[in-house]
DNA sequence: AGCACGCCGACT
DNA sequence: GTCGGCGTGCTC
């Protein structure tokens, strides 16, 4: 294909990243008019004009060039915003200057920038590369790329005001004693003059002793010089914290340690997945390694799951970096923006958040870092649908930076790259002060059920329990559902009580006495009697985390049992008062979903009971397996952290699934082995390459229509690119309905990725859905319902 | 996304 | 005869 002729006549930059000039931005029709040279008879016209290139984030998706006037030539900088005269009225439009280069053009057919927007530039070249290879990758919009790049508190310049400042030009000044003025008129200027620095007009009157109107007329004049610049009134507390020497390693640290120092220090780009068992003291070895970045003067990023972002966090961070930036999702605008600011300037040598953070505007790169990078929060579930971790490793590339990712159970697209070559695998199978990983145990509750009745907790589990209260242990119970009961069902006639919108079984929740659909939130009180057949002994069946609350509670009386689920941690700050609760030892047991499973560190806790490791086990997702794998090591990972060492309990009714068994034994290795021939077999992530296409509609029909029509064309498509396509479908998605709208999905699969995402441009692009259908592309997919 | 242009139906 | 319905296409 030959490239078109834009900007390269004289490029002003070089595009930071081999592959961001290789594909047209995607979803925007390659519309040539303008970029094509021009016609034989038209060369002798062409005039070299500076020509900004910009990029909406509403509107036509391709980017329009403009004329950089000479008086805004100093401040037309690509990656800043720009308000220019667009469509045949010339309504100003705001949107990001992408490129900036001189370029020939023919006169009179290219509009000029009214205006440049900002004074700092939001986003650097490599940014800009980066946006546009997001853009290109993910199928979506670069100006929907940018707007998400770039946060909203920055864009509207939370937290900072426009002052007029008044000075006295050296013209006036001199001839001060000459002027003819009114004398409050004279009082003012001579003032100013005096006072030797810059007033605003309120301050000026107040030491004038007089109005406003002596000063506008001394505007209007000319007679003082004015200018208005933007200057920020927020204050936040970031006093440097006292530094905390760094620990000792042990061999495995040290060595992991080693690999990584060697990238830096070579400031080239390298991914390493360190795959150390839970707590094998990862943390320890991204401290010290950014240590060495902050040495060299660079800045670190450090990307960590949404739920792990707690004051633990930073407070860890903080006590050994004297500043860091924490970017959370409770920051208010004034604060992001100030943040964001911070990092820009440099100043800021560490910051930690989660997924977005990946865009943190740090001008010297030295280090990412993703921790728990198999965790699926990294994955954007609204556009761009990007994954963190992707986006990771084209900055790291683009920018000489090395990528850590960190994991207990990495991700297999992961690992299948350190079997590849791609990423260098370094291992620490040991934990630290050498304590043994805890002994798990499978309960089959096939068995273990009849024994105890009914009830969440089975024998064994319950006699592990009554064994560590005796010892004067503490435990976790992990049960991966909120909510009291898991469905409402009349005895009497079958009837379940279901959400009227998405029409899954609403969950019963005690406190308010509610029925709550976990999908759209809706609730209803909850029914007294089947709303169908009127029968009073309607029930309350399965089991969720506030059912097992009560059932500790009534097994345990005068043992403190702590939940955590997103019902309990709603307020903020609810978090660490829990977590202070158990850490002092008060509270024996903790209750709670997976936001327990992750990453708490309690020495004292010496049993870990996961009451339903099924849960996630039978959703029709290629990656259930790899889920419930994950689960059970994480939450097996938080016991057996102290000298009083740790068991698991695993209550299943399928003891003998591979990713349970693997799980109960450690063997991340194990369970890869296993996971991964099936995967390769039938053609799945990480050796396919995979998009999903989800249409909703009000009826059922017309989103599953689109999808088969899409099929069609892509399939025409395929042949044409020669491209070898597996389709899933269309079908009914797992979730058939959410909020009164009928879904379909559509599975894509291919070994070639790359043509694959060009196969759907092409047909996206061409394919306007009808006004009731919406529909979502989503490449590399996490989340299949 | 807006906005103008355009080519058909019922109205001051 | 015109006002206006929203289908189609263009915007540097």
């Amino acid at each position: 294909m030959q490239k078109s002729l834009q900007f390269n006549v004289t490029p002003h930059f070089r595009v930071d990243h081999p592959s961001a000039d290789l594909h047209p931005p995607s979803l925007v029709k390659q519309q040539d008019l303008f970029n094509t040279a021009p016609a034989p008879w038209e060369v002798d016209d062409l005039v070299s004009h500076v020509v900004a290139k910009i990029v909406f984030s509403t509107g036509p998706q391709q980017p329009f060039d403009y004329l950089v006037p000479e008086n805004l030539a100093p401040v037309a900088v690509a990656g800043r915003r720009m308000r220019v005269p667009f469509g045949r009225g010339d309504r100003l439009v705001q949107g990001y200057c992408v490129e900036v280069g001189a370029k020939q053009v023919l006169p009179n057919k290219l509009k000029s920038i009214h205006e440049v927007v900002d004074d700092v530039t939001l986003l650097s070249r490599t940014m800009l590369g980066l946006t546009r290879w997001m853009a290109e990758y993910y199928l979506c919009p670069w100006g929907q790329v940018l707007e998400a790049v770039v946060p909203a508190a920055v864009r509207g310049n939370a937290g900072t005001r426009e002052v007029t400042l008044l000075t006295v030009p050296r013209e006036t000044a001199m001839q001060l004693a000459t002027l003819k003025l009114p004398p409050k008129q004279h009082a003012a200027l001579t003032i100013l003059a005096a006072a030797g620095k810059a007033f605003t007009p309120p301050e000026l009157a107040q030491a004038a002793g007089c109005t406003l109107a002596p000063i506008m007329a001394l505007r209007k004049k000319k007679l003082v010089h004015v200018e208005v610049r933007r200057v920020s009134f927020a204050h936040f507390d970031d006093t440097p914290a006292e530094a905390e020497p760094s620990k000792q390693l042990n061999e495995d640290q040290a060595a992991a340690l080693k690999t990584i120092l060697h990238a830096v220090d070579e400031e080239r780009h390298q991914t390493v997945l360190l795959h150390g068992v839970t707590g094998s003291g990862k943390t320890e070895v991204y401290l010290q390694a950014i240590d060495r970045v902050v040495a060299a003067g660079k800045q670190a990023i450090v990307l960590v799951p949404e739920i792990s972002l707690t004051p633990q966090t930073k407070q860890r961070f903080r006590a050994r970096f004297s500043q860091i930036a924490l970017l959370h999702s409770h920051m208010n605008d004034v604060e992001r923006h100030w943040q964001w600011k911070r990092i820009a300037s440099g100043h800021i040598p560490v910051v930690v958040g989660a997924r977005s953070a990946i865009f943190a505007p740090t001008p010297r790169l030295g280090m990412i870092i993703l921790d728990e990078e198999h965790d699926s929060s990294f994955k954007q579930d609204s556009s761009p649908r990007y994954h963190a971790r992707d986006v990771a490793a084209w900055r790291a590339e683009s920018e000489n930076a090395p990528l850590i990712l960190g994991s207990a159970t990495p991700s297999l697209e992961s690992w299948r790259q350190t079997q590849t070559g791609a990423i260098t695998l370094v291992s620490m199978p040991r934990r630290v002060n050498n304590y043994p990983l805890p002994d798990v145990k499978t309960v089959d509750l096939r068995v273990d059920r009849k024994s105890i009745g009914r009830g969440a907790i089975s024998r064994p589990l319950y006699q592990a329990m009554r064994r560590t209260i005796e010892e004067d242990g503490q435990m976790i119970l992990l049960l991966n559902r909120r909510g009291y009961a898991t469905h409402i069902q009349c005895p009497a006639c079958g009837e379940k009580v279901v959400c009227p919108e998405c029409e899954i079984a609403l969950t019963h929740h005690l406190a308010d006495n509610m029925a709550i659909c976990h999908y759209c939130d809706y609730r209803q009180a909850a029914p007294k009697s089947c709303p169908s057949c009127g029968f009073t002994g309607i029930h309350f069946f399965g089991y969720g985390t506030q059912k097992l609350e009560a059932e500790v509670k009534a097994r345990f009386p005068g043992v403190e049992c702590l939940r955590m689920d997103s019902d309990t941690m709603k307020k903020p700050g609810s978090h660490e008062a829990a977590l202070e609760r158990f850490r002092c030892g008060d509270a024996k047991i903790l209750v709670g979903t997976q936001m327990i499973a992750k990453g708490l560190d309690f020495p004292n806790v010496t049993l870990v009971g996961v009451i339903n490791a099924d849960t996630a086990l039978h959703f029709p997702d290629v990656r259930a397996g790899e889920r419930t794998f994950q689960l059970i090591t994480q939450v097996a990972g938080r016991t057996g952290r102290g000298h009083k060492g740790g068991q698991v309990l695993v209550q299943t009714l399928s003891p003998d699934h591979p990713a349970i068994e693997a799980a109960a034994r450690h063997d991340y290795t194990l369970f890869a082995g296993r996971e991964l021939p099936f995967r390769e077999k039938f053609l799945f992530s990480p050796f396919a390459k995979m998009v999903r296409l989800v249409a909703r509609g009000e009826t059922a029909a017309a989103p599953e229509a689109f999808l088969d029509e899409f099929a069609k064309q892509l399939q025409k498509v395929a042949i044409q690119l020669e491209l070898e396509l597996h389709l899933q479908g269309p079908a009914a998605a797992p979730i058939e309905k959410l909020r009164g709208q009928y879904r379909f999905h559509l599975l894509l699969k291919s070994l070639d990725g790359e043509k694959l995402r060009k196969a759907v441009q092409m047909v996206a692009v061409k394919t306007k859905s009808p006004d009731e259908v919406i529909w979502t592309i989503d490449v590399d997919p996490v989340d299949m319902m």
